[in-house]
DNA sequence: GCATATTTGTCCGTATGTATA
DNA sequence: CTATACATACGGACAAATATG
């Protein structure tokens, strides 16, 4: 038997979703990275002024990467761009939440049912991402559990098999990222949806793919119903 | 030899005439609008570098600037970046053609379903569009009835009354643009579809989102096939 | 409501690295 | 291999807009 166990064959294979952060080894790309990071951890709340200055003097670039910076994370949705006022970490309001799932809804039912019309379809995704959530729940690691069951959702778009969907669903679930630091990453949010997880898998593993789409479906409108009422309890 | 032919060095010269258009406020995505609608007329062909010495010095902004439009072209997909190479025109593959279509079939169709289920619909953009193609027909003005068409397919996306989902069909149209070109915006290429997008509007008024939607999916796979054709054609 | 300080928007010059003839 | 052209990134400058006392 090879050193390699089936996990870590995957593991490898799974890398290939990750091709598309290789291809930009730009300044602003690596500090758009940075600023991300920092803004989905919370170290950045929403409505926090992202000030030029500042920041630039603190990475080190200059005041022009660092706003070509803050462009892509305009465009990721992230940080909102205010004319001669600067730009700002993203305020989320309610109707951002309907807005998103009723977005992930679309993408992510759609590239099941275009996945359906496929001949070959690869689940090593999404299998990997349903094993990763199952490790970091034993592990009692809440906040790599989330960082799983984002994995998972992107595996499940990219059965779409569409550069511009998965493109899409990145775009969407950068943008779901910020609710999290709203739920606090913690186990009460995130555990619930591993058994989901699990049941979607194996519907889409016996080619159910319409089954396993209207699974998706009320799963996501359950998670829109409870992150609505987190928001709504946060603001009391 | 340089890369830039006797038409692109014309194609940028004739963007002094574009300096009128700078006049309000954001000078980034004014100066990419005015390369958007050159792109899209065709001015600037597909694998064209567009190089920022010419440019910036023809439409009188900084370079700083200039690159900040570039991103913003780059992100809609209508031109490509190569690091430390600079930034082209996209050029499209017959790949491109179907993954294109593959999400408009997704978007637009998951739309309708979408609104399907809302309470309040209201068709009026969607008619308007139509009536614009059926006077461009008439005024036999074929590049008219282009833009016609592409307002027809953002307001069937637009009936979700999703910001996102409008804002991704807004993308995956600029980049239906730049088949127009390759199609060479004529009579025979648009005209076949008024009376199909005649024939979903009629559905929709009568509240039937499921027969529009499935005569949407059709319609879709058959501009598809044709503009598949119209590539290998111009290819040969 | 006004004067001041801060910040953004935009431009320029330049040094360095990279690709191509 | 060399030379040239170009993109990348920096730092400084100034006007205009905004925030502050």
């Amino acid at each position: 038997m090879s050193n390699h166990s089936a996990s870590t064959v995957d593991a490898i294979e799974a890398l290939h979703g990750d091709r598309h952060l290789l291809e930009r080894s730009g300044t602003a790309e690596r500090v758009a990275a940075i600023l991300r990071q920092r803004i989905t951890e919370g170290a950045f709340l929403p409505g926090t002024r992202l000030s030029e200055p500042p920041i630039s003097a603190a990475l080190g670039v200059s005041r022009n990467t660092l706003r070509e910076a803050f462009q892509l994370l305009a465009h990721e949705r992230l940080a909102v761009h205010e004319l001669n006022r600067g730009v700002f970490v993203r305020e989320l309001t309610a109707d951002d939440i309907c807005d998103l799932y009723a977005v992930r809804r679309l993408v992510e039912c759609g590239a099941l049912r275009r996945a359906d019309e496929l001949v070959d379809v690869d689940l090593a995704g999404v299998e990997l991402a349903v094993a990763d959530g199952l490790s970091a729940a034993e592990a009692e690691e809440w906040r790599a559990m989330g960082m799983a069951s984002i994995r998972f959702h992107q595996a499940v778009a990219d059965l779409a098999a569409s550069e511009r969907v998965s493109s899409t669903m990145r775009q969407v679930l950068a943008e779901t990222r910020l609710f999290f630091v709203l739920a606090g990453n913690t186990r009460a949010f995130f555990e619930p949806y591993l058994a989901r997880h699990q049941r979607i898998l194996r519907h889409l593993e016996r080619g159910r793919f319409d089954v396993a789409e209207q699974a998706l479906d009320r799963y996501l409108r359950d998670a829109e119903k409870q992150l609505l009422l987190a928001y709504r309890r946060r603001r009391s």
